[in-house]
DNA sequence: TCTGGGGTCCTAGGACCC
DNA sequence: TCTGGGGTCCTAGGACCC
């Protein structure tokens, strides 16, 4: 037996939308969008489509309003965090329970999984048929010897396929594709690489490595070449994840212009933050309010504080905040973040990436 | 007809200190 | 009169992901 360690990427097939369906069978078959509140005549964005709405050309990140419009017969439906959430630790629960899998959460719908095997083909096939058979939920999985190869393979396989990249054959799949292609480069970054006359996958992983770090600094520019190799750790960190802070967010319906209301949103903000904050025991060390004036004009104060648990004392801070944005100018967003410090030994050996593990 | 809400990490530039 | 060099911390903003 030659037993081999590897990395599973799992992804649950249009997760919140075939969420819904098992609560709804009837709508299997439908073209579903789910967004903001269920109801299109809001400001609101589309969370999940499923693949019959997606074929009208709807995706996530959409506007709803617009998203309805070119689905006339959708079915739109409001998101139910809580039930995608407790579907997910079903899904988590299982794949933490096959033998010899170390699992790490990427998010409501994904997670990698770490497993030595000699067959990973066939531990994904065995993967697949424990979460259906668990959640009657369908996944694809990406097998790599890396975790961006694993995540990147994910895509080859959906719906409810396996695909494996390895060094083998990385570029012969991906090395003619353009970068936006690999998994954190989104357009803005892909738009400056070409910019260095950089416009695919196997451009980026042979790319002049002062150059790019002249471009992105000292850790982003390594870091997109290696990207463009497929390189990078192939552990699996299962260790409890430790958030670093909290935010609450609130688009409003009509604009804001009375500094009342604003008070009264900060007020209300600060609330719900600190739900979350005050259930992790954990004082606020810093603050960040967002103010968006329109859609294409955001601001953000941020403010550090000594730590602090009390309510009256984190309103005040916030409110300062407040105080800084443009008088008079009508608000359409207001966030909050609060920062909270983090256990010493969570907070090195991280590999720079955004939004991911 | 005009962009949610929850996260993460990186970078530039200024303030401040020695 | 003129403004080094190194370091840290903070703020503001950018970019990405699900």
């Amino acid at each position: 037996m030659d037993l081999t360690p590897w990395v599973l990427h799992v992804d649950l097939d249009q997760f919140i939308a075939a969420v819904e369906v098992l609560r709804r069978p009837e709508l299997a078959g439908k073209p579903l969008i789910i967004g903001g509140r269920g109801d299109p005549t809001e400001r609101a964005v589309v969370s999940t489509a499923s693949y019959e709405a997606r074929e009208f050309g709807v995706g996530s990140g959409m506007p709803l309003r617009i998203a309805a419009r070119k689905v006339p017969d959708a079915v739109i439906l409001p998101v139910d965090a809580e039930a995608y959430l407790a579907k997910s630790d079903e899904v988590m629960t299982i794949l933490r329970a096959q033998p010899g899998a170390r699992v790490q959460v990427l998010g409501w719908d994904e997670a990698f999984v770490g497993i030595l095997t000699a067959n990973p083909e066939s531990v994904a096939r065995q993967l697949q048929q424990a979460v259906l058979g668990g959640t009657g939920l369908h996944c694809s999985v990406g097998i790599g010897d890396t975790l961006i190869r694993a995540k990147v393979a994910t895509g080859f396989g959906k719906p409810r396929g396996v695909f494996r990249l390895t060094a083998e054959n990385w570029f012969a799949v991906m090395g003619d594709r353009p970068t936006v292609a690999l998994w954190g480069v989104g357009t803005k970054i892909a738009r400056r690489l070409a910019g260095c006359g950089i416009t695919t996958v196997a451009e980026l992983a042979t790319a002049d490595p002062d150059i790019l770090a002249a471009e992105f600094g000292p850790r982003m520019g390594p870091w997109f070449a290696q990207l463009g190799r497929g390189d990078g750790t192939r552990i699996v960190d299962d260790t409890p994840w430790v958030a670093r802070g909290h935010s609450r967010e609130t688009t409003f319906q009509q604009d804001l212009t009375d500094p009342a209301q604003v008070e009264e949103a900060v007020r209300e903000l600060v609330d719900r933050v600190l739900e979350d904050v005050s259930a992790e025991g954990r004082p606020v060390i810093g603050l960040t309010l967002k103010v968006r004036y329109a859609p294409f004009m955001t601001k953000t104060f941020a403010k550090k504080i000594p730590p602090v648990t009390e309510r009256e004392v984190v309103l005040a801070r916030a409110l300062e905040l407040a105080a800084k944005r443009e008088p008079g100018r009508p608000i359409r967003l207001l966030g909050l973040r609060a920062e909270m410090p983090m256990p010493d030994d969570a907070r090195d050996g991280h590999t720079p990436t955004r939004g991911g593990w």
